[in-house]
DNA sequence: ACCTGAACACCGTTCAAGT
DNA sequence: ACCTGAACACCGTTCAAGT
C-alpha cells in the first residue's frame, strides 16, 4: 500500500499504530496489517519492539505526552473559570480533534494497558477540576466531589457520544441549552448559581 | 476443564459466553476457549450459530433481555422519585451484581455488535430517567436534557470505577458524601433543591 | 544495525464423516 | 439432529540468514 521505506524507526511504528488506533481500537494495532501499510514485513516489528504490548505501550506513552493536557490546555487558554467547565463538555459535543483518539481507547478500556494510560489520565484532570472548584469556592473535602462528577459528566458524554449519537443533543441550538442545562447543574455548589449562555459560541 | 456434555443447547453456548464476557470483555467471547470449557469441539458452536458473530450477537441479545431493565426495575421499587436518581448513582458506586457484564461491555464497545446493544439500552433508560424529570415539575424540553446529563453521570461512573477506580469516592463516608454533592446538582433544575441524605444506606 | 523469509502456535471457519 | 477431526487462513512470535 505505502511506498516502502528503506529503514523504519520506532516513531514510524508508533505513528502509524497511532493512527490505526484512532480508526479501529486497540484491535486495528496489528502488526502484520501496520507492516503492510508501511511497506515491511513482520520482522521489522520485532527489531524495534520485542512484542506486540511494547509496540501498544509505546503508543499509548506517546498518546499520553501529546494529548493528555490537550483538554486543560484549552481551559487554560480561557480566564472566567467557570466558562472552562462549559469548555470542557462543548469539547465533547463538538467532537474536536483527537478526540477521535481519546474515544478509541474508552472504547477499548478492555486492555490493561489502556485502561492504566486512561486512569493516569483521568487523575490528572480530576485533580485539575478539584482545584478550579476551590478557586469557585468551594470547600476542599467537596471540590474533588464537584470535580469527580464534572469528570463522570464528560466521560459518560464521551461514551455517549460513540454507542448513542442520536440520544445526544446535537446541533447548535440543543448544545447550547444542554449546556446550560449541565452548567447550571455542575456549578451548583458554587455562588454563581448558573454560568451566562457562554459568550464563547 | 468442565464434564464433558452430552449434547449442548444455544442457552448452553451464550451462558458460557455471558460468563466469558463478563471475565474478560468480548476478546473473552473466542469459541475455542468457550468449546474447551464446556468440553466440546469448535464443531459443536458452528452448528448452533453461524460463526462468531452470530453468538455474540444471541449472547448480547440475551443481556438485553435479561439485564436492560435490571435498573429501571431497581428504581421502580422505590416510591420516592427523587430518591430514585439517589439510587441509580449509588448503583455504580456499590457495584451492584449484574453490572460487571455491563462494565465488561462499556469497555468492549469497540464492537459494533456490543455498541448497537448499548445505544438500545441508553436509549430506554434515558428516556425514562426523563420522564422521572418530567414527574419532578422540569419542562419537557428540559427534562430530556437533565436526562441525558444524569445518565451521563451514571456511564461516566462506571467508566471511572473501571478504569480508574482510586479516583472515585470509596467507603460508605465517601459515596455518601459524594451522592450528596451528585443530588444538588442532578435535582438543581427541580424545586426540591437536594434530596435528603437518604433513608436508604 | 536493521530487515527478510520461513516456521510454528492460536483462533475463526469449513466440511466430510461419524453417531 | 448434533458433533468430531482434519484442514486452511490470519496474526503473534521466533530466529537464522541476509544487507
Amino acid at each position: 500500500m505505502a511506498k516502502p521505506r528503506a529503514r523504519l524507526s520506532r516513531d514510524d511504528w508508533t505513528a502509524a499504530a497511532l493512527a490505526a488506533l484512532s480508526e479501529g481500537g486497540t484491535a486495528a494495532v496489528a502488526i502484520e496489517q501496520l507492516a503492510t501499510r508501511l511497506g515491511a514485513t513482520k520482522g521489522s516489528a520485532y527489531w524495534h519492539f520485542p512484542n506486540r504490548e511494547a509496540l501498544l505501550r509505546a503508543t499509548l506513552a506517546r498518546w499520553e505526552a501529546e494529548y493528555t493536557e490537550a483538554v486543560i490546555d484549552l481551559l487554560e487558554a480561557e480566564a472566567d473559570l467557570a466558562v472552562r467547565l462549559r469548555r470542557l463538555l462543548a469539547s465533547v459535543l463538538e467532537h474536536r480533534q483527537g478526540s477521535a483518539i481519546e474515544l478509541a481507547l474508552l472504547a477499548s478500556a478492555d486492555d490493561p494497558l489502556v485502561r492504566a494510560a486512561l486512569r493516569r489520565v483521568s487523575e490528572r484532570r480530576i485533580n485539575y477540576l478539584a482545584e478550579q472548584f476551590r478557586e469557585l469556592g468551594v470547600a476542599p473535602a467537596q471540590a474533588r466531589h464537584w470535580a469527580v462528577l464534572s469528570y463522570s459528566a464528560y466521560l459518560g458524554h464521551a461514551q455517549l457520544a460513540r454507542t448513542a449519537a442520536g440520544s445526544v443533543p446535537s446541533g447548535p441550538r440543543a448544545a447550547r441549552e444542554y449546556l446550560d442545562v449541565a452548567m447550571q447543574a455542575l456549578l451548583a455548589g458554587t455562588d454563581r448559581h448558573h454560568a451566562e449562555p457562554a459568550a464563547d459560541a
